[in-house]
Parts: structure tokens; C-alpha cells; sequence
DNA sequence: GCTTATTATGAATACTTACTCATGTTCTAC
DNA sequence: GTAGAACATGAGTAAGTATTCATAATAAGC
């Protein structure tokens, strides 16, 4: 599954530790939610799967790995999420499409905006980036559809950058609103200028080539 | 100076201690862009600025307390850079203030990458908030100026959101494309689609009041 | 049932690090 | 010059945590 990444030190064979696998990676994903990435110690983890810490230096290198199992995991998910809802979008203009993929991206974060707001604390570790680098390349995709239909509209002459700079805008400002003490406007409000400023700059863009 | 904010745990009389609360900020600074901050010890600290550790404990309660010192320093120099750039850029217009702001960034940014890096690692603790809510307000209080003389071309209905917008876009795009190993363009073509991008949104804004 | 491979255990280990405090040194005021 | 305040020292303390390993339990193969 998603346990493939990181060569692990002992592969499941049977059922039984095939579900200590799964439920480290699920504790892990508990912990770092409620505890911080900082705070989630292996013995943490372990006592939450309802197993012994042994058992996670059977299966993982060390808590790294078991991070990045938990990353990869998420990965995936988020696959699955865009590859769900692109057919749909793509018949629509481009603001709506902006609008739905920022809707789509709050659904993503769901019940777990803790979970990922502690793993975004700590972007820039290798880990993290490979989310973005599959947001990215998702949404490349999106919009060389887009403009395959709409050549006549999007005027994007440099599709990788843009879509850098509107990825990053809208993680980044999504994530910094939901960690603020108190927001500074409804999310209704936030999505609205978002799609304003991501979706204006896609159409009107005449990107220098780089 | 910068030390006004964490009632220190004892307030230095002499010029002797008061040197030795400076080397202790700047040690601060250069051992977390050197090491990071969470390999940086009040060990480490001390030694690169020269003094024992009891000296740390001497001015600061805790190591949070040194780091915040620096932020407090950092926030300053940040405050009296917008200052000095801020009268000649109100005449331009909006897309080459935007540009002149993100240029006044990277030279702010100067040769303390690897430091602002660092401490953007760990931003959503309440030190780094601190500086993005001051850069907020410097950018708020240009544009409401712009807006003052161009009230014709400028429709921003909620400015406080559409700078937190605007600023928490830049500035984390910014921050990534420095944190990746290899860039995906030149720092000018990034800088230009986020004049592209932030200047089209300000010009063509007509935000929904929240 | 018996043997062997797989899986589970958790106290012990080894290491790191923030912070203290008893002692020593330097400054200042008179 | 001397008393007392301010300052400096750094080995030591306490607390935490990743990881190991000898031992025990469970499953699979025959």
C-alpha cells in the first residue's frame, strides 16, 4: 500500500501485523493531530496503535519512516480526491473551476485540519514537499486540459510557474488563515477573493517564459 | 532595544552585560541560520557568543524567550526598511509598487536566507506571527496612501483582507521557491508573475465586505 | 504434536539538552 | 581600599526520548 516508499525493516506477512502496520500509521496520524509533530514520541504512537514499542522498530526504520508512510498515505488520498472531481470541472469556465478546486481543497482537509496543519508546520522537510509537488502536477494537468478547450481564452506561456505561484498562494494563505487565533474574515469571504486574484491572474496572464 | 517585550530575568546595568545581550541575539541568529532552529542549543548559543551558558539564564528565562528577542530585533529592522522605501514608491503606479515592494523583500531578505528560512519553518508559533501581522500593517497603511491618491483606479471594498491575501501569498511563494533545491525559474520570472498576479487583483478587486 | 518462522513485548541503554547553583570575578560607590 | 552589587562560570542535575535486545507469545508448515 502505502508503506512501499521506505524499505521497511520487516515486511507483514500475516494479517495480524499487516493491522499493526495499519494502525501505526492511523496512530501516528492521531498523535501528530493531537500532540504536534514535536510532541508524538514512538512510545506515543505505539501505546495509541495499542502495541508495544517494539513493534514499531519491527516494521519501521525509524519514526521517519513512519512519517513518510503516513505522508505517502495522504498522498494518495489526495490523488484519489482530484482525480474524483476533475471530470466535472473541466466543462465549466475557469472561475468556477478555481472556486470548485478551492471547495474541493477544504472537503480534502475535512475533520483533519490539525492533522495537516501540523505536518504544514513543518513543510520544507522533504516529506512535505512531495505533497505540493503532487498538487502541482495535478493541477498542471487540470489546466493543460483547460486550455486544450479554452485555447482561445488562457494565454498561459509559462503553465509550470503560474501553476507554482497559485499553488503556493493558495496552500500556504488557506493554511496560515486556518492556523490565525482568530480569522480575519468567513472562509466564504477568503475562497471569494482567492478565486478573484488566482482566477484573474490565470486568464489575463501573459507569463514571460522562463 | 529589542529586549522590551520578555520581562528579562535581570535587566543588564553595566555596558559589559549589555554587550553580552547583543552577542547572545546575534549569536542567536547566526547558530539557528547555520544549524536550524531545532538543532540549536543555549549550549551552541554561548559559545558562539562567547560567554557560558549561565550567562543565557543571566538576561532570558528560557531559550523561547532569546528567539524571541530576536524576532523583536528582526521586526524593527523590518519596520524602518518599509519606512525608508515607502515615500518614493507612492508616486509609481501599482504594478511598479508591487514590484518595488517585492524587490525591498528580497533585499530585506539580504544575505539571511538560510535565517528567515529557518525561522519561517516554524512560523504559526506566535513569534512569527508577530512579523507577518507587522508586514500586514505596513502593507495596509501603503495601499490605503495609494488608494488616497488613485481613488479612481482602485475598488478594494475590505482592504484588510485583500492585503492578508496579497501579503501571505508573496511572501510564502517567496519563501518556498527559496527552500527548494532547485529552482523551478529565475528569481526575476517568479518575481513578475507575482507583480502579474497581486497587481491584476488590486487594480481589478472589487471585494465582497466580510 | 512438534518445529520453525513470524510477531510481540517493554525494561534497559545511550544520548541529548534545558536549566541550576555554588563559587569566583569584575565593577561601582563611597 | 574596601564593601557590596552586578556579572560570569561550567560542571552538575533532571527530564525526556529514540532505539535495542533478550525473552516470550503466536502462527504456519508438516
Amino acid at each position: 500500500m502505502f508503506y512501499s516508499r521506505f524499505s521497511m525493516r520487516r515486511k507483514p506477512s500475516q494479517e495480524r501485523s499487516r493491522q499493526v502496520v495499519e494502525a501505526l500509521v492511523e496512530a501516528t496520524a492521531q498523535t501528530i493531530a493531537e500532540r504536534g509533530l514535536a510532541q508524538t514520541t514512538t512510545n506515543h504512537i505505539a501505546a495509541r496503535a495499542g502495541v508495544s514499542v517494539g513493534s514499531v522498530y519491527q516494521y519501521f526504520g525509524n519514526k521517519e519512516e513512519l512519517v513518510g508512510a503516513l505522508l505517502d498515505k495522504l498522498v494518495g488520498d489526495l490523488g484519489h480526491a482530484v482525480d474524483r472531481g476533475l471530470p466535472l470541472l473541466l466543462e465549466a469556465d475557469l472561475k468556477t473551476i478555481v472556486r470548485g478546486l478551492l471547495q474541493a481543497g477544504f472537503a480534502f482537509l475535512g475533520g483533519n485540519e490539525k492533522l495537516y496543519l501540523e505536518l504544514a508546520r513543518n513543510w520544507d522537510q522533504l516529506s512535505t514537499q512531495r505533497f505540493l509537488r503532487t498538487l502541482e502536477r495535478h493541477l498542471q494537468e487540470v489546466f493543460r486540459l483547460y486550455a486544450l478547450r479554452h485555447y482561445r481564452e488562457l494565454h498561459i506561456a509559462n503553465l509550470p510557474v503560474a501553476v507554482f505561484v497559485v499553488t503556493n498562494s493558495m496552500v500556504f494563505t488557506i493554511l496560515h488563515y486556518l492556523s490565525l487565533p482568530q480569522a480575519p474574515c468567513t472562509r466564504e469571504v477568503l475562497m471569494d477573493e482567492l478565486t478573484e486574484m488566482a482566477a484573474g491572474y490565470l486568464q489575463g496572464s501573459a507569463a514571460v517564459a522562463g
